[in-house]
DNA sequence: CGCCAGGGCCATA
DNA sequence: TATGGCCATGGC
């Protein structure tokens, strides 16, 4: 067997393990596209349960009209649960503008080539690679491979040769399963519960991570 | 109390 | 290019 195909059939072991534990999520927790742009700004290094009282501030009346009618000063004071709201109102501010260049129309923003609204998202003030990824995936369903810590640190948890850095992990993934949205949303997303659940930076290990279990199996 | 969360920007070397 | 400081709230 060549590394390739020990690769595949790892990623593809990893992604069973995970479905059979915590089943298909839907990914992303979010009631409309625009949603799931503004999520992936609040939710920058900060825990998702802030994210959803900030968006729960919007009083259901989240909308691109409403960010950007909005005061500085009041978007800050709904935003503030989710910390960093300075800079945030700014990222929520900016990206919407970008989105209105598409008049916020999610099938024109898929019409358009990926990899130029990619470029674009990554011009954004406050959007880097993951939070660009997340709403290419979860927002208009482009088919990217999201990449995070805790991917990271479940690379260097393997025997993969995923490399250390984002485009490495993400380059290693896309190259290692199908080309197909519904893996790349569901494995992020498992990967994500996982890591919440049991593998966070200050707990590496734990006996009930079905992860873990196949660690210790594989004597890492 | 300290740690850290579904990052990204900026200054510095 | 590669670190390190900074941003800030809230749960555990």
């Amino acid at each position: 067997m060549n590394a390739t195909t020990r690769d595949r059939d790892e990623l593809q072991s990893i992604y069973d393990t995970l479905l059979a534990h915590y089943g298909d999520l839907h990914w992303w927790p979010a009631k409309s596209p625009y949603e799931v742009m503004v999520g992936a700004i609040l939710t920058q290094n900060t825990a998702w349960g802030n994210v959803e009282k900030a968006i729960a501030n919007f009083g259901g009346g989240l909308s691109p009209g409403a960010v950007l009618s909005a005061g500085r000063a009041e978007l800050i004071d709904i935003i503030r649960p989710a910390g960093f709201f300075n800079q945030k109102a700014g990222y929520l501010v900016a990206v919407t503008e970008w989105f209105s260049r598409y008049s916020f129309d999610v099938e024109a923003v898929r019409r358009a080539p990926p990899e130029r609204v990619r470029g674009e998202l990554l011009s954004v003030r406050g959007v880097g690679q993951e939070t660009a990824d997340s709403m290419l995936l979860y927002a208009f369903g482009i088919p990217t491979f999201v990449v995070d810590a805790y991917t990271v640190r479940l690379c260097g948890r393997y025997p993969l040769s995923a490399g250390d850095n984002y485009t490495a992990v993400k380059s290693y993934f896309e190259a290692n399963l199908p080309r197909c949205e519904k893996v790349f949303n569901n494995y992020h997303a498992l990967i994500v519960i996982n890591g919440k659940t049991h593998c966070r930076k200050s707990r590496p290990s734990c006996d009930r991570c079905p992860l873990c279990a196949r660690c210790s199996k594989q004597g890492i």
